[in-house]
RNA sequence: AGCCCUAUGGUGUAAUGGUAACACUCCGGAUUUUGAUUCCGUCAUUCCAGGUUCGAGUCCUGGUAGGGCUACCA
């Protein structure tokens, strides 16, 4: 697929340390994960995630390496299974496929609770009362150490009597909590007795009312790496100071296997908002339309704004995988999406700022004909269209010029442009209104230029779009000049609500006759020439209404 | 402030201790029935200071800068 796929793949420091685990004999396969918290829509951050897990598994599917889909779902006040389903669909479509492999956190409550059990059984666990307040307090900070809770050393039955009685739903949240017995002076912070469980009396989307105590994160992961015998959990940075105490989990309870957390840097990308609390906020408060608003960088939003799943992974393997807290430039992403495109969306026409062109040697009025003109010039496979051609044409304002310079090609007095996939016309004269604007252009049409070159003595460098105003038909595109973009960079952080401004353009297409645009179906992608790429959307398209478009990138240093 | 992590052109990534490379962006040129695409080219890089070594982007020490940690979130 992509050029240098015939090279020699350079392998990330993660892919080395795979590799080199293969090699020695410590795995026989490789075994990852992803593991999204239920709490939110995806978005390319998470592609990156996605790609990277998936990815190894695919890479080593001949050993018989897998990639697990799991729900990471240990929170129930923030977990609900429409995003669940939306997960799915989504890593779906960016097209992987974990197969029997769909796990979920909640479904290992039981052993969580048997793990924690042995912990005090060690003693190594134990039941704290003091209020979160307290804890946070008693925890001390970075450069001072903690003081051990009043609790700390309560006997082991005391400690499983009182963890049964918060398991059988005796207290309020918030009354009590379980820690892990550590220690009180580690300078990694995660390591001061950190809380393994709470008390939530909430109603949980895949084990309802069955527990009121919650596992922490960092207490469930480690256990539900080992429980599905993951080898490598690659996570982001910001756990790399969690990694001692999934170790120390890891060390001390029954579990099957030893896996192994290597952290990468997530991925940032310029003059966007991907944070999910941010994007929540913008989805509540109605500022967008849905978590598939073509304006947010959600997999759906991208989706819906045409981005094609293979321009997605192709970015997401540029961008690589490093320890390095980068921001990638939007530019790189757009890159890929048009290149995608350029291959795969077909091209027509369309007038944005429509000017009157009438041809004046045009047989009659009334007489139309049908020219072919191909859907993607570059990919013969992609066939041709037919658009009627009559007398009255609209083309753009801009391809005309009352006084052109030299380095414009287009049209002005007695200059010859060609109709593209049409016939080369020549500028005879043109209408002005009383203010002075352009209003209306006679032309004269070169007959037999159909697909040959312009006859002798006519110079011709150009081809304009144009549509023919017996046919036309109205659409609307959505202009989203680059995702969700931010003038100012400072913006993003708490002005963020501010870069949502989209414009609207009305177009006039040549779709009337053929049909094509009408029936786009949500999804399918066009260039129009010298504009840009606009998607079909899927939400707003009513059948047999005027079409609305979501603009998926501008053309490179194209007509604006 | 303590601990942990990171540092290669404008941006993102490569380089068993041995000629610093690729992509994007910018700019220039050629081709073009899209001023797009395609093709070619230009500019530009190892944070600083020491040390080890025949040789350091790579190893060591010390600075500097950036990120992370002080949730009953994940």
């Amino acid at each position: 697929m992509s050029k240098e796929s015939h090279k020699k793949e350079k392998l990330d420091f993660i892919r080395e340390i795979i590799a080199a685990d293969l090699k020695s004999g410590k795995h026989s396969t490789v075994i990852t994960r992803f593991p999204p918290e239920p709490n939110g829509y995806l978005h390319i951050g998470h592609a990156k995630s996605i790609c990277f897990n998936f990815g190894i598994a695919r890479e080593h599917q001949e050993i018989g390496a897998r990639c697990h889909l799991r729900f990471d779902d240990t929170n129930p006040e923030k977990e609900e299974s429409e995003y669940v389903d939306s997960i799915k669909a989504d890593v779906r479509w960016l097209g992987f496929d974990w197969g029997d492999n769909l796990y979920f956190a909640s479904n290992y409550f039981d052993f969580f609770y048997d793990c924690a059990r042995h912990l005090i059984n060690k003693g190594l666990a134990y039941v704290d009362e003091q209020s979160p307040e307290e804890i946070r307090t008693h925890r001390g900070n970075v450069t001072t150490p903690g003081t051990p809770s009043p609790f700390r050393d309560r006997p082991v039955e005391e400690n499983l009597d009182l963890f049964a009685r918060m398991k059988a739903g005796e207290f309020d949240d918030g009354a009590m909590v379980l820690r892990a017995k550590i220690g009180m002076t580690s300078s990694n912070m995660n390591m001061r007795d950190p809380v393994m469980y709470r008390i939530m009396h909430a109603t949980h989307h895949n084990t309802g009312d069955q527990w009121c105590v919650y596992p922490m994160y960092d207490f469930a992961h480690p256990l539900e790496d080992a429980l599905e015998h993951i080898t490598h959990s690659l996570c982001t940075l910001e756990f790399e100071n969690h990694r001692p105490l999934y170790d120390w989990f890891i060390d001390n309870c029954p579990v099957p296997a030893k896996p192994r957390q290597i952290e990468f840097s997530r991925l940032n990308l310029s003059y966007t908002v991907m944070s999910k609390r941010k994007l929540l906020q913008l989805v509540n408060e109605g500022h967008v339309s849905g978590w598939d608003d073509p304006r947010l960088l959600t997999i759906s939003g991208m989706r819906r704004r045409g981005y094609q799943p293979a321009a997605i992974r192709s970015f997401c393997h540029r961008v690589g995988i490093t320890k390095f807290n980068s921001v990638t430039d939007m530019a790189i992403l757009e890159a890929e999406i048009r290149n995608e495109l350029n291959q795969n969306a077909e091209r027509r026409m369309a007038v944005v700022n429509p000017l009157k062109v009438v041809i004046t040697n045009w047989p009659d009025d009334t007489h139309s004909e049908l020219v072919e003109v191909p859907n993607n010039p570059a990919n013969k496979e992609a066939g041709t269209r037919q658009v009627s051609l009559g007398k009255e044409l609209w083309i753009e304002h801009d391809d005309f010029m009352e006084d052109p310079p030299n380095k414009f090609f287009r049209l002005g007095p007695g200059r010859s442009v060609r109709l593209r996939g049409g016939y080369i016309i020549t500028c005879t004269g043109f209408e002005k209104s009383d203010t002075g604007e352009v209003t209306e252009i006679h032309c004269e049409f070169i007959p037999d230029t159909i697909g040959k070159d312009a006859p002798e003595g006519v110079k011709c460098r150009a081809a304009i779009h144009w549509v023919d105003s017996a046919t036309a038909m109205d659409a609307e595109v959505r202009l989203y000049d680059r995702l969700f973009s931010v003038e100012n960079p400072d913006a993003a952080e708490g002005g963020f609500l501010s870069c949502l401004n989209t414009d609207s353009l009305s177009v006039i297409t040549d779709a009337k006759l053929e049909a094509s645009l009408a029936r786009a179906n949500p999804g399918d992608v066009f260039q129009f020439e010298r504009v840009g790429y606009f998607c079909a959307d899927s939400v707003d398209h009513i059948p047999g209404e005027k079409p609305v478009f979501n603009r998926t990138v501008a053309l490179k240093d194209s007509w604006k």
